[in-house]
DNA sequence: ATTATCTATAGATCTATAGATAATGC
DNA sequence: ATTATCTATAGATCTATAGATAATGC
């Protein structure tokens, strides 16, 4: 193998195990098993266990252009922050479990939390900072159209707090164990934790129920996390 | 000092380093040193560091019931339902600040999620689960009071989604440099989440500016917790 | 010849214990 | 006498490196 190749092969391999068991407990052994290397090699390819995990942040955060494409294409407006807001959702709440990267990017961006917060900011500003100025503009042209309602919640509010709420749930989903008890099944609390978040950035009744249409959405966005690489392209028999 | 006093003081000095830095990455070297004590001691009170850890999460989670009764005693409707939101963020968002267990709490609930959920569970549930019959009951009165407007959010969603945005943002605060750029203090930003929360409950607009107050919930909800132990008694000069 | 990889191991650190000493209460 | 506490250290494990060997490409 190449050293490139190797050098790849050996972050891929360590991304769950950091995920799993946090930089501090996941020993040097357990990543040069998990790429099936000995430990020697690793340093060959690394200076040191800090480095090969600063190695896999940057990896990560590296940001892509297709999700910054559809948000810049929307119109502002309501249906667009709908959206946005399902964009969201999907991302935090049901990509990542789907993803190669499964389970790996919420554990390193608590992990991060409980340091110095700097992996979740370069996770989060290239894609979700960035439509901090459409859901603005789609928000004052939702007033404009008499479709959300005038109330204290400040704009980057209405875009932190929905992916607050569907940071915690994917969260509270990575225990094998059932942590709080909702009584839905994930895909329903999708969608009500959205209604939620759409009714709670002030959007009208009226509003959420023309435009919020799960069966519509649904195919729209997937599309547009398979062109960010974020699921896996639908199976093309041939 | 007493067997009985040492053992406390090393379970109280163990909190924030087992908080800090995670069950593998505190070192009972640490643990000794913010105990001030030698780490053989350690070892006379806690057979292991996993024993230690045990008693830690069994103490932080042992239920007191001066909030059970506060939600017991309030009468079904939108009222109670704003005063039991208010309580769920002022504890979640905001006691864990000024608590003496400051910044442990979260810590320990994130670090918990990453492995079984267990201190979560156990912290969560006799605190905000309790609160479930009482936000069903009081969700079904303000719909028949025309307070509530129908929508597919269920029940357990009104109790669990305001509880994870409180949680979310309390996490967000953990670092000391900010990660995510709210461009609003913490107590408008409070005020705010619970608006956001409210309203994606179901409540009207008309019944959130009618009940939501805080200049007159504040103290009584201060008052809630000065009694459960959570915040300080306020100084009583004399 | 050069590159990739391994075995073996140094040196540090970590958990836990053995055995000695100081402090307390009868 | 008993209880609290310490020093010293065993044994395991962890990070990182030195030096040897296998594989590759000219």
């Amino acid at each position: 193998m190449s050293a490139e190749q190797r050098r790849e092969s050996i972050i891929k391999a360590a991304i769950p195990v950091f995920a799993k068991k946090g930089f501090a407990a996941a020993t040097t052994k357990d990543l040069a098993n998990a790429a099936g290397v000995s430990e020697a090699l690793l340093y060959r390819h690394f200076p040191s266990k800090e480095s090969l995990y600063a190695n896999i942040q940057e990896q990560i955060c590296s940001s892509d252009s297709s999700i910054h494409d559809y948000v810049n294409a929307l119109q502002p407006g309501s249906e667009s922050l709908v959206k946005m807001i399902y964009l969201i959702f999907k991302i935090v709440f049901e990509v990542n479990v789907t993803h190669p990267l499964g389970r790996s990017i919420p554990r390193l961006m608590i992990q991060s939390l409980l340091e110095d917060g700097e992996f979740t900011r370069s996770f989060t500003e290239p894609r979700f900072k960035q439509m901090l100025p459409h859901i603005a503009e789609s928000a004052k042209a939702a007033r404009a159209a008499r479709e959300m309602v005038e109330m204290p919640v400040k704009d980057y509010e209405r875009l932190w707090f929905p992916h607050h709420l569907a940071m915690s749930l994917r969260l509270a989903t990575l225990p094998e164990e059932e942590v709080f008890d909702y009584a839905t099944e994930p895909s329903e609390r999708k969608r009500n934790a959205i209604w939620f978040s759409l009714r709670g950035m002030g959007l009208t009744d009226e509003t959420i129920k023309k435009y919020f249409k799960p069966e519509i959405l649904e195919p729209e966005i997937d599309d547009v996390l398979v062109r960010a690489g974020m699921r896996p392209r639908p199976g093309i028999s041939g």
